[in-house]
DNA sequence: CGGAGTCGAGAAAACGATTCCTCGGAACAG
DNA sequence: CTGTTCCGAGGAATCGTTTTCTCGACTCCG
């Protein structure tokens, strides 16, 4: 094995592939084009030379001319929560389809890390942006600004001060499912451990609970609010079990909570689904594999960024077109934490 | 709110500022740039209208001229791994210090996609490349056409006939850690689940697991071999518990492995860790939360993605130096699945 | 007072593509 | 045979920067 990498290559340009091909810069770019109107015999002559010179386009000039970068920017508020990760990779799929790729952003948490990453975006000339947004109202300012550069959907959260176009699924529809499966099941009292509604999906998952699950069936103590995290999940669990008497069933609104609750209350001696029954959100991969495993809210999310990237697409072409809002309806898949 | 979104707005160009503060184009760029030789006055009029106009550069003409785009690419065999989870995490924490971002392909573990994706990033003029390849073999046309053109670090794995620089962890030493813990802790007989040796890592670990455990503490029906994947570790489970006798413990080749490889064995019968200790590797937020808490080998993660950056940062200046490969010292994070 | 040296700003040439515009030649009609 | 029309290929402009030249003015010294 050669102990030093290989030194840089001079790039090959159009002007290197109309010189070999002896035509015009501007019939080589037509002919690579696989433009009709150039003679059959040249574009012959041009896919050749640029055969044999081993040719690729360089996509930054290309860019600049054309005013479109083929990538896609995406901002998610951090890059490890599991249902980000699996909307990160619906996304590059889509993507990869048409040759187009992602760049990808993490805006830890905090909505002024994430109006700087939206704006370098913006300027790297992304042909759209995907953003689930930080919080309800400290993200406006930096997505307004965005969408008045380019395409912008908000992706499962929205900020409602923004109009873009906006995919996400029907939370309502999600916790009531929920509720419903778990009150079939036999449960009455319920227990609801979510994020502060300062995202607009955590607002909706807790006004379903509330609209579905009375006061009679979930006292205020059992409306236990945090973030989306395990750390959370872990916490609320032990306050669970310092009160008095637990409910039949925990509604959970991410599975990174329900998995680090459910641990804890197992190593506490609880039994789930037996004693507690628990259901989630998200339907992870993380809440397939523990134990028990989870039952758990599922969102379309290949068909979500589809649709995300759609939208992008459409608004490029009619950049004034009434904002359009994708709401997907959710599944609830069964496991082993309701059975 | 109004019902449709803003429309967009024409960029704002240096010349547009040049204009409006009165000087050439190259003045105002080099002020904007911040050079001394500038009239402090003029650098004045300069920012002042940058300012008021709401300026920003063009990121890809900028990157056309300068030949540099401030963007890394990073190709991984699979995003919902959570092991390059952690890695893209921490590559694009590092990155976004400097202002620089991240594009990220997904490889779907095909070397042919792989291939594809390489190529992609290249012609986008990444300052570089951070590749985790999806096989030893089948990668290496791929990567050794890319180190013709940018400066490339491979990621974890290796590929022997292409001579870039590396950033890894020492498996022996890790491998050794788990097989020395779990044999303080009284094992004697100890069996492998890891991946086909396809990829360096898997290989690595193998021949390392082989170095410490003899035929007369593993008999070959014990070293059992697949990919890295949940489906996999229960496919092991099974077939440990078909056998005869269950070896006192489990060394895995990944988290992912081991936790669906517990979840099976927990629900046959077998506890963890009384009947059967498990070892793992990856430390993953996921082998974490599971019940009982997985021991596994830590690796430095962000460091080594400090370290890849840095590499290709250096490479970039000199782009003939004698390739480099910089192996992190791994430790073993001790939790309940041997305790 | 004149010539060498300095310094700073503007003009213009890249970077590497696409695409508009022009123009020569062929075809065809009158 | 001449005048349009059409068509296809080449020249040149463009995208928005950075950077190299170039050149005028000013300083300083002999």
């Amino acid at each position: 094995m050669p102990d030093r990498a290989t030194p840089r290559s001079r790039k090959v340009t159009v002007r290197d592939v109309a010189a070999e091909a002896g035509v015009s810069i501007a019939t080589a770019s037509r002919a690579l084009a696989g433009q009709a109107s150039v003679d059959p015999e040249l574009v012959r002559r041009v896919l050749r030379a640029s055969a044999d010179l081993g040719y690729r386009a360089n996509a930054l000039a290309r860019a600049l001319r054309t005013q479109r970068t083929d990538t896609i920017g995406m901002v998610v508020p951090s890059i490890s929560n599991p249902y980000f990760i699996a909307a990160i990779e619906a996304v590059e799929l889509v993507l990869a389809e048409s040759d187009r790729s992602l760049l990808l952003c993490d805006a830890r948490e905090d909505a002024t890390v994430e109006a700087g990453r939206i704006d370098l975006l913006v300027h790297r000339m992304v042909d759209g942006l995907i953003v689930v947004p930080v919080a309800t109202e400290a993200s406006a300012p930096a997505l307004e600004a965005a969408a008045q550069e380019l395409p912008v959907v908000q992706f499962d959260r929205f900020v409602d001060a923004v109009p873009t176009d906006f995919v996400g699924s029907d939370n309502t529809v999600g916790v009531r499912a929920c509720v419903d499966h778990l009150r079939r099941r036999g449960a009455r009292r319920i227990a609801f451990v979510g994020a502060q509604p300062t995202t607009s999906t955590a607002a909706e998952r807790l006004r379903a609970f509330r609209d579905c699950v009375g006061v009679e069936d979930c006292p205020d103590r059992w409306l236990l609010l945090g973030d989306f995290s395990a750390r959370w999940g872990r916490e609320a669990a032990r306050s669970l079990l310092e009160g008095e008497g637990l409910p039949d069933a925990i509604v959970c609104g991410a599975d990174v909570i329900a998995v680090a609750l459910v641990a804890e209350l197992r190593s506490a001696g609880v039994t789930v689904p037996e004693q507690v029954a628990i259901v989630s959100y998200d339907d992870s991969t993380l809440g397939a594999l523990t134990v028990p495993p989870l039952t758990s809210v599922r969102q379309p999310i290949e068909d979500m960024a589809r649709e995300a990237v759609r939208l992008l697409d459409h608004r490029r072409e009619r950049a004034d077109a009434a904002v359009r809002k994708s709401v997907f309806p959710p599944a609830l898949v069964v496991r082993g934490s309701t059975r």
